[in-house]
RNA sequence: GCGGAAAUAGCUCAGUUGGUAGAGCACGACCUUGCCAAGGUCGGGGUCGCGGGUUCGAGUCCCGUUUUCCGCUCCA
């Protein structure tokens, strides 16, 4: 496929001018894990920045907080990630496929009920109105072969997972025959458990209770604080906590460069609405994150929305915004309506009233959540894996241009003395030491002028600011813009305020 | 985690049947010059991913391992 190709080539391209690197490369590297160079945390910065400006900025019922990487570790309790994040899974040799372990056996348990209730339906047929079908569960030996089956094999099977006892499911598997849907085959690996959450120790001790996990997701850290910033920032529903921040999970495969890390960055939002409510915000804040996206100037036709049909546990509607990567339409962005669960569990798990009181009603309740949930990392690809171009121009020459949104771009403007000489790199000095003031901007005296500019362009700069020796006379400098290649002759004051100019493209 | 492929300079790669590493670009200095890359001279940079083994001798053959890519699998 091409489009591999392409997704190869901004890997590299990214690499070689300073935006991703991996991460402990000079020790082989550590998996999934990588590095943001010089230009790839300008960029990485940006697109927070906007994201911030947007959303806490721009809203006055939104405020933005920064809550800590360790939490109380009851919190993934409440939250219900210390059960869903941990799966025994098991392989089969034969179709290399692999399954969770316990959905094997509890699969395997379906089918004994199903044969139950086929004997069942036969008796029913037979004995008509007179069938008492729990008489004939207890007295029917075919049927009562079976559940005691089921019984013993749930009574062992529970046990052994709340004992981690991991061979002894394995060995289950095998006692019951299961094999594989795909080869048939028993031919199984040992099961082993996935924790998708990092765990760390607190302190010396090493006794159960210090033992802490690193956030899998960031939206915790907003459930816990809902009390505190509702009474001390004095908000009134409907309102929103916003937070960027690191969150990790321990995939099993983390591939696809920074599409998919063990560490990585998300921006999220929860939004506290009246209960009865959430639907109409969920469908607002579709729009506006939708929106938001649209700003940066890349075409409608690179997103779509994807709406779930199987919702997560807490959730009473979600869609996700996908983007168009070089690796086809991914997840980009989930917003979910997270319903009071959240809320509800650090309720009954920390035995704090988590509640809203509602001057309109008079009313007490707990909010329903509205959840905007970003990942910046995969926005960066997006923003990246867009902008790369490769163009040939009309002399037939070919040139690599990164077209990132000015708004976002590492370096807003580079400055070029046109010779080293004649006083040229004295005047691009001092223009350069205004510029930096304002702006992130690069200075650049060797080679020749094109070839600068196309190093600008393959790192994305909107802007180069060439000093001829008109200048000196006549205080004008070429500006020339990356896109289109044209140039303008502006005087020396004006510079700031047309770079600034294209850097207001924000919703 | 399974299967397949790959790993040589910052990048792209060459390196014959095994005989202790090369090119172009990039980088640095100097010279020349200038408005859309690749002028000249000189220079820096590699224990060939890592660890074993075979051999008088391994970038090259064998085994293991790490990382990356592709497919499967998994995915709040």
């Amino acid at each position: 496929m091409a489009n591999e190709d392409l997704f190869k080539k901004i890997i590299a391209h990214a690499k070689e001018y300073g935006y991703v690197f991996p991460s402990s490369e000079i020790y082989d590297g550590l998996s999934a894990v990588y590095d943001y160079g010089q230009y790839g945390s300008e960029l990485k910065n940006n697109i927070r920045q906007y994201w911030w400006k947007s959303m806490v900025q721009y809203h006055e019922n939104i405020v933005g907080i920064d809550s800590a990487i360790f939490m109380h570790p009851t919190i993934w309790k409440a939250s219900g990630h210390v059960d869903a994040f941990n799966d025994p899974m098991i392989d089969n040799k034969d179709s290399k496929k692999r399954y969770r372990a316990d959905v094997l056996v509890e699969d395997h348990m379906a089918k004994l009920e199903e044969k139950i209730e086929k004997e069942i339906v036969k008796a029913r047929q037979r004995f008509g109105e007179s069938f008492d079908e729990k008489m004939y569960r207890e007295t029917n030996p075919r049927v009562s072969e079976y559940q005691k089956k089921i019984d013993d094999i749930k009574s062992r099977f529970y046990t052994m997972l709340e004992q981690n006892d991991l061979a002894g499911v394995k060995s289950l598997i095998e006692e019951l025959g299961i094999v594989c849907p795909i080869s048939g085959s028993k031919n199984w690996t040992e099961v082993r458990q996935f924790n998708l959450m990092f765990s760390t120790q607190m302190g010396s001790v090493s006794e159960d209770s210090s033992q802490l996990y690193l956030r899998p997701e960031t939206a915790q850290g907003i459930f816990v604080n809902f009390l505190n910033v509702y009474k001390t920032g004095r908000m009134k529903i409907p309102f929103g906590i916003a937070q960027v921040g690191k969150a990790f999970r321990n995939e099993i495969v983390a591939r696809q460069f920074i599409f998919r890390m063990r560490e990585f960055e998300q921006m999220e939002m929860q939004f506290f609405v009246r209960p009865g409510e959430e639907l109409k915000w969920f469908e607002y804040w579709k729009e506006a994150r939708m929106k938001w996206h649209l700003s940066l100037g890349i075409p409608a036709s690179k997103y779509r929305f994807h709406d779930h049909e199987k919702l997560a546990h807490y959730a009473n509607a979600a869609s996700d915004i996908e983007f168009d990567f070089p690796i086809g339409f991914k997840e980009l962005e989930g917003i979910h309506s997270r319903t009071d669960f959240d809320l509800n569990a650090h309720m009954k798990y920390s035995g704090k009233k988590l509640q809203y009181f509602d001057p309109e009603t008079n009313e007490s309740y707990v909010p329903y959540v509205i959840e905007t949930s970003i990942g910046l990392d995969r926005t960066f690809l997006a923003v990246l894996s867009h902008a790369y171009t490769e163009e040939k121009l009309e002399d037939g020459s070919e040139r690599v241009v990164l077209n990132i949104p000015p708004v976002l771009a590492p370096i807003k403007a580079a400055v070029f003395p046109l010779v080293k000489k004649d006083g040229l790199p004295e005047k691009a000095r001092e223009i350069m030491d205004q510029l930096k003031l304002e702006f992130m901007c690069q200075y650049d005296e060797k080679d020749a002028i094109g070839r600068r500019y196309r190093r600008q362009d393959a790192i994305g700069t909107p802007y180069c600011i060439t000093i001829d020796h008109q200048t000196l006379t006549d205080g004008a400098v070429t500006i020339r813009e990356r896109d289109t290649m044209k140039q303008d002759r502006v005087p020396i004051e004006q510079i700031s305020v047309i770079v600034g100019n294209r850097l207001k493209t924000i919703l």
